[in-house]
DNA sequence: TCCATATATCCGGAAATACGGATATTATAG
DNA sequence: CTATAATATCCGTATTTCCGGATATATGGA
């Protein structure tokens, strides 16, 4: 079970904050959409994307060679609530307006 | 400016996690209440204070001898907002109530 | 001035985390 | 079965973080 320590030391980096705000909000992204976005080496993203898993906070569904990942629908409601209000402001703190306009929706 | 990856690195530590526990929704509380109430070494706890200082989630106020700590009442919005859904959750998970309850009010 | 108390900082070592190229895995197509 | 694309994992290294005893600093009182 997701803890508020765990949810925090998961977004306490820089890249990691980067892949939630761009899974937020949307259904879902594939792995290589986020890895162009962040202009990260795909082993980097992939690794990461593994912790996010972990704890919980995201979900992936495999569709063929691709994986889509999503904000985990199922997250207790603190966690919902805390990335509402933590979401934006990365946004705008990591200037990720653009890439995420950028990031093809699926 | 206190950015949301600080804050969520500085919340990312179950020590400095019931530090703000202990201070959220108080007026202050001294270093020798805090050290009392976490049963840890002084020099820990004055660490992360220090680093919670830095990145002005807390602001200390020095009276003689004693440092009284408190949450920065000048947070951003969603700074604020991010507690108000984090600290309930952590007071749960770090089963901090009867601390709380036992960590003198000033 | 000298002592006691409260707190902060120092410092060396241990542990955790991050990195990214290389490699393994999984699935599709031919 | 082979080749290829997408993704995950491995692994050695570099960096960061954490720890806590020892020490320094700051303050008030005798």
């Amino acid at each position: 079970m997701l803890t508020p320590t765990q949810l925090c030391k998961c977004l306490g980096d820089d890249i990691r904050l980067s892949l939630i705000c761009l899974l937020h909000g949307r259904k879902e992204v594939c792995v290589c959409d986020l890895v162009d976005t962040l202009q990260a080496p795909q082993s980097t993203i992939s690794r990461h994307l593994a912790q996010l898993r972990q704890c919980q906070l995201v979900v992936a569904r495999r569709q063929g060679t691709w994986m889509h990942y999503r904000i985990n629908p199922e997250l207790p409601d603190w966690a919902k609530k805390s990335l509402k209000q933590l979401v934006p402001a990365a946004r705008e703190a990591l200037a990720l307006d653009a890439a995420i306009a950028s990031c093809c929706e699926t």
